[in-house]
DNA sequence: GATGAATGAGCTTTCATTCAT
DNA sequence: AATGAATGAAAGCTCATTCAT
C-alpha cells in the first residue's frame, strides 16, 4: 500500500520547469532570464511553458515556495534530531553552506531573486506566505534553544536576522570570490560566532 | 585659500543625477527603472543623460562608488573616535540603522541593486573596487579591536560577513514590515549580539 | 411515421457548439473570443471542437447561416399571414426588436460579427450565400407589398437598406444605452417611419 | 497676421499616422491590422509609433474623433446653408455616399471599427464623447427641420437611427457589391425615402 | 550641453491548430 | 469522439541608446 501518490506526468513536467528555471534565475537574475531562455533550456517551446505557469512572476513564486519547502525540510531533520543546541547550529550552518556549494541555485535564488526583486513577489507572496516553511523551522530551532536554557530569550527576529543575514553574507562573499578559503571551511568559525552571539552566559 | 576645488557646473549636474538615480534604483530596482524615468525625475532629457554617463551600467557603478564612499566616511568618524570597541559597534550599528531609516536609498541600493544584480557590476567593479572605501573602514575597525585585545583574532571575512550580513538582514526585515518594533530600537540587541559573537572571552 | 430525421448525436453536439459560440462571439467579438473560451463554455476540450468545425472561420460561417435561417423562418410566418402590409411591417419590426431584447446574440452577431469582420466571411459566404434565407423573406415581403399596390415600386435594395439599416441602427443605439426608452417602445414610431418611407402616395 | 498656428512637426506626423492607420483599420479591421503594419505603411518603426500614441486603442480613439470631426464639419456646411429641408437631406445623403466612394475609409471606420469593436472604445469614448461633433450636426439638422414645420416632431433617436442606419446599410450593401448601380445613383431614392419617412403630412 | 524623435532588438504573452494518446 | 500538451508564429509594447538639430 503506497503512502504517496504517483505524481502525474504534468506534475513531473512542472517540477522540471521549476528546477530549470530556478537554475537560470539564480545564475542570471530575474529580468535577464527570459521565458524563451527557460523554455530552450528545457527543450520545449515558450508558448507551452504557459500551459504550466500563467506568468513569469507566478513561476518565480512557485520556485520560491519550492526552495523554501526544500530548505525547511532539511532544517526540520536537524530540529528533530537530539543534538545539543550548539551542534544544531553547526548542522544548520553546515547544510546551508553545503547547499550553497552543491546546489548554489537554491541559496542564490533566495539571496538574489527573492530578496531583491520585491515587486515580483508583492502580489502572491505577501508577508512570509511563500517562505513560510523555511522561517518556521528556524523559529522552532530558536524557541527550543531558549526553552532548554541554551539561548538567551530575545526577540525572534533579532536572532533570525543574525542567523540568516550572516549566512547570506558569507555565501555572497564566497560567490564573489572574496573568501580566501572554500566556504565549508568557515563552518566552525561561523557557527561559533553565532553560538556566542545567542547563547546564555552560563552556557559553555 | 581654497581647500577644495569648486566643483564645475558639469560635476554638480553629475552629482544630481547620481542622487536622483540612486533614489529610483533603490525604490524600483535596476531593470524596472528606465533611463527616461531618471531623466524625467531630474527634469532633463534622456538623451542628455548620456552626456554625463555613457550607459545605465556605468551610472549604477558610479552610484555604488558614491554610496560606498559616503558610508565609509561615516564609519571613519567612528574609527577615529576614542570610544571603546563595544561602543564603536553600537555607533556603527546605530548609524547604519539610522541611515536605513532616513536615507533608505543608500542601504537599499547596497542590498538590492549591488548584491543582486551582479552582472551589472561584473565589468568595472570587480572584487571590491567600487566598495573599497566602505570595506576598508570595517576592516580598520576590526583590526584595531583585535589589536586592543577586545576582539578574537579570526579571519576578517568571517567577522565582516557577520557584521554586514546581520545588519543587512535586519534592514531587510524592517523593510518587509516584519519587525514588531521600529528598526532603531534594535540597536541594543543587535550590537550586543555582534559584540558577543566577536569579543575575546576575557572581555566583559 | 417520423416526419423529421432524428438528429444524430454528433449533429446535436454541433448545434450546441453553434449556440454556445454564437453567444460568445456576439458578446465579445470574433477576435476576442478564443477557441478555448468556446470549448470551456461548453465543457469540452479545444481539440475536440475541431472534430466538429475545421476552423474558427468555418464555425462563424455556420453560425451565420443558422442565424439567418432562424430569422428568415420567423419572418416567413409574417409573410404567410394575411395581415395588411402596414401590419406586416409592425410585426417584423416587433419581432426584430423583441429578438434583440430576448436573444440579443442573434442580432448582435449580425451587426457586430457579420457586418464588420468581412474577411472572416469572404471565402465561404460570398454575396448572400449565408444570409440567403433572411434576405429572401424580406424580398418576398417587399415584392408582395408592391404587388398589392401598398408599396412604391423601387429597387429592392433601396428598401432593404432602409429596413435593415434602420433596425440595426436602433438596436445599436439601444445597446449603447443611448435610447431614453426601452427598445420595444419604439416599434410604433419606427414602423410608421418605414411605412411612410415605402408606401405608395395613395395608401393611407 | 495668421489666424491659425502652424502645426508642429510632431503634430503633422501625428496626423499622418492617423490618416495611415485609418486606411488600414478600415480596410482590414482592428484586430487584423497590426502596429507593425501601420508603421510599415508609414515608413517608420513600430517602436517610434508609440512616441505618438501610447497604445493601439488610443490610436483608434483618436482616429474616431478625427473622422467624427471631419464628417461633422461637412454636415455643418449643409446646416449653415439656406437650402430647404428636403434639399438638405439630399445634400447630406450625397456627401455621405460621395465620401463612402472617394474616401471609403472614413465611413468604413465608422461602420466596421467603431460600431463593432465596442471594447476598444469602452474606456475613453463612453457615450458619444468621441463622436460628438458628428451626432451634434445631425441633431441640429433635425431640430431645425422640426422647427420649420417640415419634419414631424418625434424623438430624435428614432430619426437618427433611420438616417444613419439607412445610410450605413446602403454603404454596406455597396461595399458587398450587392447593389446593381453605383452608390451615388441611389441618392435620389434614398433621400426621398428618408424625407417621406420624416416629413410632416402637409409638407409636399 | 540639450532635445527628443527614431531605431532595433527583444520581451512577455496569446492563440489557432495539430497530434499522440 | 475526446483530451490537452505542444508548437510556432506573431502581436503589442518597452527601452537603452543614437543622432540630427
Amino acid at each position: 500500500m503506497r503512502e504517496e501518490e504517483q505524481p502525474s506526468k504534468k506534475e513531473q513536467r512542472r517540477q522540471q520547469i521549476i528546477a530549470g528555471a530556478l537554475k537560470l534565475f539564480a545564475r542570471k537574475g530575474f529580468y535577464t532570464t527570459t521565458i524563451p531562455d527557460i523554455a530552450r533550456s528545457l527543450g520545449m517551446s515558450a508558448g507551452n511553458l504557459y500551459n504550466y505557469f500563467r506568468s513569469k512572476e507566478l513561476l518565480a513564486q512557485e520556485i520560491l515556495r519550492s526552495v523554501s519547502s526544500y530548505l525547511g525540510r532539511r532544517i526540520r531533520y536537524v530540529n528533530e534530531s537530539d543534538l545539543p543546541t550548539r551542534e544544531k547550529i553547526r548542522s544548520i550552518v553546515g547544510l546551508y553552506f553545503e547547499t550553497a556549494l552543491r546546489e548554489p541555485e537554491m541559496i542564490d535564488f533566495f539571496l538574489r531573486i527573492y530578496l531583491s526583486n520585491r515587486e515580483v513577489f508583492r502580489e502572491g507572496c505577501e508577508g512570509m506566505v511563500c517562505v513560510n516553511e523555511f522561517v518556521t523551522e528556524i523559529m522552532i530551532f530558536f524557541d527550543e534553544g531558549v526553552a532548554r536554557g541554551d539561548l538567551r530569550n530575545q526577540e525572534f527576529f533579532s536572532a533570525f536576522g543574525l542567523f540568516m543575514g550572516y549566512l547570506g553574507g558569507m555565501v555572497f562573499l564566497g560567490g564573489e570570490q572574496m573568501l580566501p578559503k572554500p566556504l565549508p571551511e568557515y563552518v566552525d568559525e561561523v557557527s561559533e560566532n553565532i553560538y556566542r552571539a545567542l547563547k546564555t552566559p552560563e552556557a559553555s
